[in-house]
DNA sequence: TCATAATGATTAGTGTACTAAATAATAGCT
DNA sequence: AGCTATTATTTAGTACACTAATCATTATGA
């Protein structure tokens, strides 16, 4: 049975309707918890993220850091450059190819490494969700990203 | 086994800034394609939340359409002022309490409810889950709003 | 080689989202 | 009635996110 075949019920409560309203307000409501856990830290959750990918690996692309956070460019320029104004990295241009920009950790920067190991720990008692099940949600959510990535694949082929 | 216990591994890592990620990244995508499966009604996926709503019931105030979407009232404003501009719905004070603002569609914006009705079904083709998983997360990404409005409802409480 | 394409980053412009503060109107209380 | 608290909405200010366009640099290929 498929949207089509249940004409009949409200479009708010069709079934995908309702799966994507769930994961668009879900997703708000744990940005906006990690916002409280994240405001001693004096960052967002999207320059935690990136702060994150840096303690991994220092001295990346711009290009790299938003891939990782499977962000547009044009998106993680300006999280980068309010980073820097925070003093938690610096950005520096290549020198083999000037067309790269490269962010480097402060010493600030670093400094967060130990209270943010708290965050996930925090929030993970505030989803009430055990590993298991984590683990299956993200796995699906992994299915619904490679769906729709196809969906556009060919889409753009026509 | 907790994150706490899971100290060796890297944050990124932990189970839940994953799980956190996965429903941030994929929130992305699904608006991403609304947009897409939208730009024919010219409307954006909050708005055309907002016209579900409507839909179902027209009239409403402006704080039981952002109680709907979950929304603050604060972001509800701009969006309902931005779909008066589009000539979609039309706001007006109550007269019985003049803080109210009901808002009402237009016949443009009621004109435009058969071809949302193929949205839904697009997209449900496009994210590639059956009904029953669809449900289970759901209910699991419910699971998870109330858990951390507990959790703010507690620490309000201090 | 040198015109052209591709790449990496940024800027411009629009539309959310959030908190906090302002505004205006109503409700409640004494 | 008049003071105070509450309610509904809006405005102000900050920070994402997205598309499209721009700019500089590097790669490429006839």
């Amino acid at each position: 049975m498929n949207a089509r075949s249940n004409s009949g019920s409200s479009p708010l409560l069709l079934i995908e309707n309702q799966l994507c309203f769930a994961l668009y307000t879900t997703s708000r409501a744990i940005t906006k918890q990690y916002s409280i856990l994240l405001k001693d830290l004096g960052v967002t959750y999207p320059q935690y993220l990136a702060l994150l990918v840096l303690w991994e690996r220092d001295g990346l692309l711009v290009q790299e850091i938003a891939r990782a956070l499977e962000l547009d460019g044009a998106t993680a320029t300006p999280i980068l450059q309010r980073m820097e104004k925070l003093g938690l990295v610096t950005r520096k241009r290549s020198a083999e190819d000037e067309r790269r920009v490269q962010v480097y950790l402060t010493q600030k920067g670093r400094s967060l490494y130990d209270r943010a190991l708290e965050v996930p720990y925090e929030l993970g008692r505030a989803t009430g969700l055990n590993e298991q099940i984590a683990k299956r949600i993200i796995k699906q959510m992994n299915t619904i990203k490679k769906h729709l990535a196809a969906q556009n694949r060919n889409a753009a082929g026509l």
